[in-house]
DNA sequence: GTAAAGTAGTTTATAATATAAACCAAATAA
DNA sequence: TTATTTGGTTTATATTATAAACTACTTTAC
């Protein structure tokens, strides 16, 4: 009856990367945190996590100087939050 | 930017039975246990939870013999619901 | 009647998750 | 040159979720 819902997307501020994501080509860090207000710690490891499940890809590069982490939603990534968003709506469509 | 998600409610068990009885008069522990096929350990600590929080009023009667513990959404449930719906929707209506 | 199994939960211990706070290295500004 | 800012990472802690063990019965089978 309940769909399971991917964990790795059930975090507040995933899921807010991934939807910030979907809408562009890519974005850095400094972006993703103003957009979020998340701090960064919070950012940096949820980051790493979407990463590591292949959500996103991350890119370390420098923008003039300064470090520039840019992140870039997958095709699995695409895939796993739509998924995410029909089993929702198997939860919000019964009211 | 992205409204806050009631944390009380982003929790998959907690949702799925508030979604459950939101559709319906009332609903005791044991139809709930089925429909989201949780545990009875986590079942009795999420109503506790959203009991507490107001969300739903808990009858504690007998059915027969039989303890019977009975789930009602309250207003304020309906209303938390609501706003984790539309929070929800300023998530997902970005792909 | 009594032992075994089932019902309807609660409590507790532990694992997983999220978050904030402290930290670091390099760059820029005063 | 010593702050201060930028762009993060690491680590410690709080929160949450979950499973397992337990309680208090009731029903069934012997």
């Amino acid at each position: 009856m309940f769909k399971e819902l991917d964990p790795l997307l059930h975090s507040q501020l995933r899921l807010a990367v991934m939807s910030l994501l979907i809408g562009v080509e890519e974005a850095d860090f400094v972006f993703l945190k103003e957009k979020t207000g998340a701090t960064s710690g919070n950012l940096s490891v949820q980051i790493d996590k979407l990463n590591e499940a292949g959500y996103i890809s991350v890119t370390k590069t420098f923008k003039g100087k300064m470090p520039c982490t840019i992140c870039k939603i997958t095709k699995n990534g695409i895939l796993a939050f739509d998924n995410y968003v029909k089993a929702l709506q198997g939860y919000i469509n019964k009211n």
